[in-house]
DNA sequence: GGATAAATCTACCGATGGTAATTTAATGGG
DNA sequence: CCCATTAAATTACCATCGGTAGATTTATCC
């Protein structure tokens, strides 16, 4: 193992309170530090890892990464809002560049995608956290930071139309339902092209199911 | 004696096999007791019971779950299989009894949330099972037993109408995921009143955002 | 320079999933 | 009829993990 990092070895850092640290002074610095170490160690291992372990990648032990960013539930939701701040970055700027409506969704569609494989490990531990706190505020982590985004604009052309804006938070968790279990089979089954499933995924959000007979 | 719960008290059922049981004759009739009392633990206890205690309301031991259905990952897939096959025969009654195709999506949203909330427990554990097993599988649970069934139907309509029938498992997990995030927000707030929220999945799934501009 | 506060580590706790070793009863051969 | 073997269940245990209390060292302030 390369181990560019402080992992474990070195200087096992005897205990009591560091040279050179004053009160209050790299609090705030300490924590993006510490969700740095965590975003590359669930990049190298996996959604898996423990607390110990990412302590450990950062340089420090479990009770200082409590006092940096508080319990597991918090270090998952912090990563969350970091990668729902990223993903909204680059849709929102794809969705802009695209000539038309239909193209800016079908841009925001592959965005989603090819993020989501690009950050993998990242996307499945933000997405499936761990399993004692709530269930469904763990579900919907990623989701709850996007919704707000995606609200917004639905909520905005609704309006204009004179259509009932109510629809907006409703109609972004359930676009972000089905660009979430899309993306979770296409981890699992990455077979055929993604384009095909981008084109899919984009003409059933667009033109709905519009069955005529049958189901 | 009833005794519907064994819970901990009782006999404490000293070790060793136990008399009147002959070789393979209650094996398979066992992981039925065993799902059922698990199912009813967890309805009672919430989706974060352990499996000790799901074995003890069984009136046995871990290790005897474990011979019955396997580790935790089997459990819930088993608990898994059960809901999603009450789900499906229910919700394709809904459809079949609508009077058009578009109030059979409408039977089919409503029906969804309303057998979420009422398992609201159950649907959680299956849906956001434990932490250390794969995670793309553990979120899909559900809907891998469900997105057959939803493909049959959409394939069999897109090929009527000559269109590509390849869309259908896209279409079935895209289908699945808005309505289990909209499920889950609902879960998790449920205010107003859910024939509003199942209007407008409804609306959404069936003619698609549509928009013209904006986003 | 000594008391107090801050920051860090070591050591530990409780719970959990999972397994090994043990105990009891049925089964089958002599 | 008795004993070895096998099946089925329990008890006891292990490793790991999240989380916390207590020990330890340094800075700060009077």
């Amino acid at each position: 193992m390369s181990r560019h990092a402080p992992s474990s070895g070195a200087a096992p850092r005897r205990p009591g309170r560091p040279a050179g640290r004053t009160a209050a002074d790299g609090a705030i610095a300490d924590r993006e530090v510490l969700l740095a170490a965590a975003e590359m160690l669930i990049r190298a291992k996996g959604p898996d890892v423990s607390l110990q372990a990412i302590a450990a990648e950062a340089g420090v032990t479990k009770p200082s990464l409590y006092r940096g960013v508080g319990d597991r539930d918090a270090l998952v939701m912090a990563l969350a809002e970091r990668l729902a701040a990223r993903m909204s970055e680059s849709l929102s700027r794809l969705v802009a560049e695209a000539p038309a409506p239909r193209q800016g969704l079908r841009n925001l569609v592959a965005g989603y995608l090819q993020l989501a494989a690009r950050e993998r490990h990242l996307y499945l531990f933000v997405t499936a956290g761990g399993a004692r706190e709530d269930r469904v505020r763990q579900s919907l982590r990623l989701a709850d930071g996007a919704a707000g985004q995606f609200a917004e604009p639905i909520a905005a052309y609704r309006a204009a139309q004179g259509a009932d804006a109510e629809v907006a938070t409703v109609w972004s968790y359930g676009l972000l339902g089905a660009l979430h279990f899309v993306t979770l089979w296409w981890l699992r089954e990455p077979t055929g092209d993604m384009e095909r499933v981008i084109e899919q995924i984009s003409e059933l959000l667009w033109s709905g199911l519009g069955l005529e007979k049958g189901l």
